[in-house]
DNA sequence: GATAGAACAGACCAACTGGTGTGTCTATAG
DNA sequence: CTATAGACACACCAGTTGGTCTGTTCTATC
């Protein structure tokens, strides 16, 4: 009988309900199952959690939050010029991400989509989570833009959004259709977009 | 005391599980609240429909589906030089849709990313939409290519996938952080990727 | 080693949820 | 006018859901 442990139990429960979340939705995840598949019972969830919403909020803090700042934003730290190693990273990320999100796209977006006209918590912090994404591209693309890698006249913030958008956009439609080897189809339309970014006379 | 409409009493039935289902989803929906806003009761309910999820399927097929192709789909027709008359259609976009769109998004892909690994029956129909529009968007560029308005080494299956993509992208982001005062910067940036398929010499 | 509080187990519950069954009314064909 | 089937109303239900309460066990601290 393994000794008690609070702090993993705490992690059992988030990473179950993360999983459970991803796979169903917050409204479809189900206390229950994730009582059963972590093997727990209801004294220890609503001992470490209030609520299944506070679950829900501890699950973007600590597995989404996360989950993207090393999916999205760290292989930006070391991006010089963002129209010729973007598109390199794009090809890269099959491999780089969990399976889990090949079959259910992208976890952040499935939980904004469905839980911001629901709830103003998630909404808060899935905006802010979101938000940091946008502002990670911002910079790399102003740093572009000193670098003479990018046009001094694009609005970066708005470049940004784009991106986002288009990569969101992308990885739904794959999960609509389980096409995934359209991926590489889609990266070439996003390189093809980023093409219109570069500086006329080089 | 209005007489009986069968058709009518279906039509109603159908459109506020539209309603209900766009702001909270399809399992967020829930019959009974369904059926006090129609004024309607159980009887009539699975008279009409043998489950909820049949109801489901009949809001994909009656009202979504037709919304997508009044809205996506008819201004496409008439089109010529899609890089100049889509970036317009889309200005006019936000004037053309109902309020309720602007608050929730795009149904079809809430609808989609929501259901599609939970019910296959879901994701077919969900899918044909979809892919009706992505076919429409393909056409138009053929069409352009043969008009000389687009380059003719594109792959047009691929464009088309990419602008929808883009698109519901673009919405979803909008939804997420409720500005859809973006929208215009978010036009602004497929417009410039449209510019990327026009030919080179003119 | 006593003890207080944290970390659970497990039984229980009220509200809700989709769905059923029976009966009644109404339109329509003959 | 009447028979018949469609179009509902209404009472009811079994299973599920998130959540509570009480009690027990572990563990850190003095």
């Amino acid at each position: 009988m393994t000794s008690r442990n609070p702090q993993q139990t705490r992690d059992n429960l988030i990473q179950t309900a993360f999983q459970e979340i991803h796979r169903h939705g917050f409204q479809g995840m189900r206390v229950d199952e994730v009582l059963r598949l972590s093997g727990l019972r209801k004294g220890a969830f609503y001992h470490h959690f209030s609520s299944k919403t506070a679950l829900g909020y501890a699950v973007v803090e600590e597995q989404i939050r996360p989950l993207v700042r090393s999916v999205w934003l760290e292989p930006l730290a070391g991006m010089d010029d963002p129209i010729r190693e973007l598109p390199r990273m794009l090809d890269a990320l099959p491999e780089r991400i969990p399976p889990m999100m090949r079959e259910h796209g992208c976890p952040l977006n499935n939980l904004a989509q469905e839980m911001v006209d629901q709830d103003d918590g998630f909404r808060q912090r899935l905006l802010e989570v979101l938000n940091e994404w946008i502002a990670a591209l911002e910079t790399m693309i102003e740093r572009g833009k000193i670098q003479g890698y990018l046009r001094e006249d694009i609005d970066s913030r708005a470049v940004a959004r784009f991106i986002v958008a288009a990569l969101e956009g992308c990885i739904g439609l794959a999960k609509v259709d389980r096409s995934p080897e359209q991926w590489s189809a889609c990266r070439s339309q996003i390189a093809g977009y980023l093409e219109t970014l570069r500086p006329v006379a080089g």
